[in-house]
DNA sequence: ACTCTGCATCAAGACGTA
DNA sequence: GTAATTGATGCAGAGT
DNA sequence: TACGTCC
């Protein structure tokens, strides 16, 4: 559940580190998702989705309709899947396996955190036929995105949990996907660092002051504290040296070191073998397999691609106007695939029938990415 | 006063229509 | 008859 | 905007 309290720390004591930009700010930027954390979302919403299977399909019909509305943003996400989870976090989810109740056998717990595989798999497929690339992190997912910011291949990490910045993500946004208007808030790193003062070595102290996944906290040590101490002393080892044991006592197995390292020095995936595609999303193949295959209501999934379709900009004006790089976006016509209708009308199998030679779509499925 | 903790509560994702 | 997740938020209480 | 529906 990320860093407690890090982000009010923050806006407290850094607010000058923290900035509002609308969303289209954001157009032509790369951003990077934790893939994980937006599909357990959906999954967890209530009221869940079934399928005439008995399949729940919250998390298609919801990576679905949250992707697209990136893309009409001109916003080019790249998704990041949870790899393993570190062996420091073992005692939090057991903890969580716990609470969820006894009913769960002890291998399925065990992995609670990752998704299961036909689940990730979905995921993957429906993300292809998006067009939008995804990346398979050896460990937290966090950590990976934070690599890609500093790598330079993405701009950013949009997220809801502030673990990416003690990973070392230059900026952190959230509320990416808040609806009425509402601005997407930027977290800066090296303001954070400049306004607290602090390396990014103190930084990762303060968050394990905090509380994070990795280890537990010390007994009345707020964040308010926290903060003062690490700023007077530097390290968490100096802390301990100025506060009284007696009323402060350390939590048991306290691996304070473990911890650092994981945040300094996480497993993640190399950047430099990582390629960034963005393709046009193929509708053929989005029909074919979230309704067909995966019994999502034909008409919604057609008006969503319809609406998409409608809000990509003219090939004329979109030209002009930004002189930003439209790497390897290469424009497609879509008219081919939505006979021109001009009331949406539902009912009718359109776009999978109506094939047009040539633009066999599905091939497609090939650009997710790859490597770890 | 200020700070931390524990407990209760509530809303959750996105669309479309009224 | 019948389930029931997670986390953010606000308020009460206790320790400093 | 508030609320009901999605499958």
């Amino acid at each position: 559940m990320g860093i407690a309290r890090l982000a009010d720390v923050i806006k407290e004591e850094a607010a000058e580190a923290v900035s509002s930009f609308p969303l289209r700010q954001y157009r032509d930027r790369v951003i990077a998702l934790d893939a994980s954390i937006a599909i357990y979302q959906f999954r967890t919403a209530t009221p869940k989705l079934f399928n005439r299977n008995g399949e729940n399909i919250s998390h298609l019909q919801g990576l679905f309709y949250r992707t697209l509305h990136l893309l009409e943003n001109g916003i080019k996400p790249v998704f990041v899947f949870d790899g393993q989870p570190p062996d420091l976090k073992q005692p939090l989810l057991a903890r969580r396996a716990e609470a969820a109740g006894a009913r769960r056998d002890a291998a399925e717990s065990r992995r609670a955190e990752n998704l299961p595989r036909p689940l990730k798999q979905d995921c993957e497929t429906l993300l292809s036929y998006l067009g939008v690339p995804y990346v398979q992190a050896p460990a937290e997912a966090e950590a990976t995105c934070a690599a890609l910011v500093k790598s330079g291949k993405v701009w950013c990490t949009a997220t809801e949990d502030m673990d990416a910045l003690p990973f070392g993500s230059l900026r952190l946004i959230r509320h990416l996907n808040s609806k009425n208007n509402c601005e997407v808030e930027e977290f800066s790193l090296p303001d954070i660092l400049q306004k607290l003062g602090m390396t990014q070595e103190q930084f990762v102290d303060l968050c394990i002051l905090l509380g994070c996944d990795y280890c537990g906290k010390i007994w009345q040590l707020g964040p308010k504290k926290a903060l003062k101490l690490l700023q007077q002393h530097g390290t968490i080892e100096q802390v301990l040296q100025n506060i009284d044991p007696q009323k402060h006592p350390l939590p048991a197995n306290w691996d304070l070191e473990g911890a650092r390292r994981l945040f300094l020095q996480p497993e993640v995936a190399d950047p430099g073998r990582i390629t960034l595609e963005w393709r046009d999303p193929d509708p053929e193949g989005l029909v074919r397999f979230l309704a067909h295959e995966k019994h999502m209501n034909e008409a919604r999934v057609c008006r969503r691609l319809q609406r998409w379709q409608e809000a990509q900009p003219k090939p004329e004006e979109a030209q002009p106007k930004h002189q930003a790089p439209r790497e390897g976006r290469k424009q497609r016509k879509l008219g081919e695939f939505f006979p021109a209708s001009k009331h949406a009308r539902p009912p009718e199998v359109r776009g999978v029938r109506a094939r047009p030679p040539g633009t066999r779509g599905a091939r497609g499925m090939a650009q997710g990415i790859i490597l770890c």
